[in-house]
DNA sequence: ACATTATGCTACATATTCTGTAGCATAAGA
DNA sequence: TCTTATGCTACAGAATATGTAGCATAATGT
C-alpha cells in the first residue's frame, strides 16, 4: 500500500484533505502502537519489536518507513524516536490513555466483556 | 478477529490495559473512518456506505459490531450514531483534524509529497 | 393488493496485507 | 578472529479486506 501522504488520495477519501491521510495511516496496523511505545524514549529496531509482541520485522520496517517518510519519527543514533511534528502528534492522542481506563469500566459494567 | 475489550489480552499486549485495546481497535481498518464520519450526524449503513469509499459491506458490518459492542455507536430510528463514550472519544481524536493541516504543511515542504 | 424503493445485512471468490521464521550484512567488543 | 548486536530482507502460509451479487424486511406509492 502507498504511503498516505497528506494532499493526495487516500483510503476512504479522494479529496486529498490532509485528515483523512492521517486517519488512513494511523488505521494500519501497529501505526499507534509504535507512536504509543516512542513516547519519552528512543527504542531500536529489536526493542521496538519486543514492545510491540508479535509485530513481524517486515512490517516494522514497512510502518517506519511510512512514519519516517511522513516526518513523525527519524532514525538516530540511539534509535528510533518521535520527531517534533510526531511529539504533536502524541500529545494528542495521549488522553487516550486515562479516557481508556473510564471506558473500560462502562463496557465492562453493562456485560462481563471477558474481564 | 475477536473484539478488543478492554480488560483481555489484544494483538500487542497480554496486559489486558485498555489503552492497548482502544490501540488494536482504532488501529483497525476504518474504525477512525467511521468515528470521524458520525461526528455530528447519524447515519444510515448505506449512507457510511458511502461516506467510507471503497469499505465493503460485509467489512462495515463487521466494524459497526464491534464498535457497538465497545459502546462507542449505536443503531436508532435514524440510522447509527456515536454514543456518549464516543463522542468523548472523538472529542480526543477531534484536534485532529486542525493539526494535520500544518502536518501537511511540513511534510509537503521538505519534499513534494505529491501535493 | 401489488409493484417500487430503501434499508440492513449475508455470501463468497479474489486480492491485499500480516505473521513467523530464517538469515544476511555491517559494526562493535572481547 | 569469534561473538554479539543491530537494521533489515525474503518469502511462504495465514489472516484480513475488497467487490459484486443478492436476500429479507419495511416503508411508500398506485
Amino acid at each position: 500500500m502507498s504511503i498516505p501522504f497528506p494532499g493526495v488520495a487516500v483510503r476512504g477519501s479522494k479529496t486529498g484533505k490532509p485528515v483523512m491521510a492521517l486517519l488512513d495511516l494511523l488505521g494500519r496496523t501497529w501505526s499507534l502502537g509504535i507512536l504509543w511505545n516512542l513516547n519519552s524514549q528512543a527504542l531500536t529496531f529489536r526493542e521496538l519489536q519486543s514492545c510491540c509482541e508479535q509485530i513481524s520485522p517486515s512490517l516494522l520496517n514497512t510502518r517506519l518507513k511510512e512514519l519516517r517518510a511522513l516526518k513523525l519519527i527519524r532514525h538516530q543514533g540511539e534509535g528510533y524516536c518521535l520527531t517534533e511534528l510526531g511529539i504533536e502528534l502524541f500529545n494528542i492522542i495521549e488522553p487516550m490513555g486515562k479516557w481508556s481506563v473510564s471506558w473500560a469500566e462502562v463496557v465492562n459494567q453493562g456485560d462481563n466483556g471477558g474481564a
